[in-house]
DNA sequence: CTTCGAAACAAGTGTTGACTTATTAAAACC
DNA sequence: GGTTTTAATAAGTCAACACTTGTTTCGAAG
């Protein structure tokens, strides 16, 4: 799987994009986040791991606990692969056109 | 749902993701993607639906075709949201030693 | 060394959704 | 009007995955 599909994968779903939500305001630990999203822990371990292993989350144990925080390298890659698409929207004149004198 | 949710759900699909690529060269009939993809017409047109509500996608139909077509604006705002990480990644005057300072 | 707290791991359940084949709808052509 | 082509819709199957409860691991503290 491409890493930008795989980034697209874990944003997706509803509760990771609310525990990346949640981390962009500072580090939280899984206790912290289970709270908040009101889900049990196990669920939350899980989709933290989903975040983890597409880079976008970062692991720190400190004791007892795991601190995760944001990472920016799949959020700026993906930035970039959207910034692609800018030269589409603007060099368009109108395509559209062409395509329907192809097909007679 | 989030539009930013359903945007990122259309698109993390990887015969999806794989459908945009295809339709950024320029506009496609439903036949043609299949082909493209190797997918049966019926799977095509419900990824295309999908797209469609989502709004990355647009149909104008010709006699018995129907043509899609990239749409701008989800790309834009999908681009703007990770745009407003920026920040946060540039003034991270390292939280994390706060957060461990109020654990204790 | 025993207990307590935090979080990962295991196993099972239910739902979502990607695919299949078959059918229908609608436009073009004979 | 019947046939052909293009694509949407319907119904059913199967796999992926979000969630549950229960157990294990590990560090800290008593």
């Amino acid at each position: 799987m491409g890493e930008k599909l795989t980034t697209l994968h874990a944003l997706a779903e509803p509760n990771r994009f609310h525990i990346v939500e949640l981390l962009r305001v500072g580090p939280l630990t899984v206790g912290e986040i289970a709270d908040s999203l009101k889900l049990r822990q196990p669920q939350v371990s899980k989709h933290l791991r989903v975040l983890s292993d597409s880079g976008l989350v970062e692991v720190q144990p400190i004791a007892n606990r795991r601190i995760y925080k944001l990472q920016s390298q799949p959020f700026l890659e993906l930035e970039e692969w959207l910034d692609t698409f800018r030269n589409i929207w603007e060099d368009r004149f109108d395509r559209l056109d062409d395509y329907l004198k192809d097909m007679k």
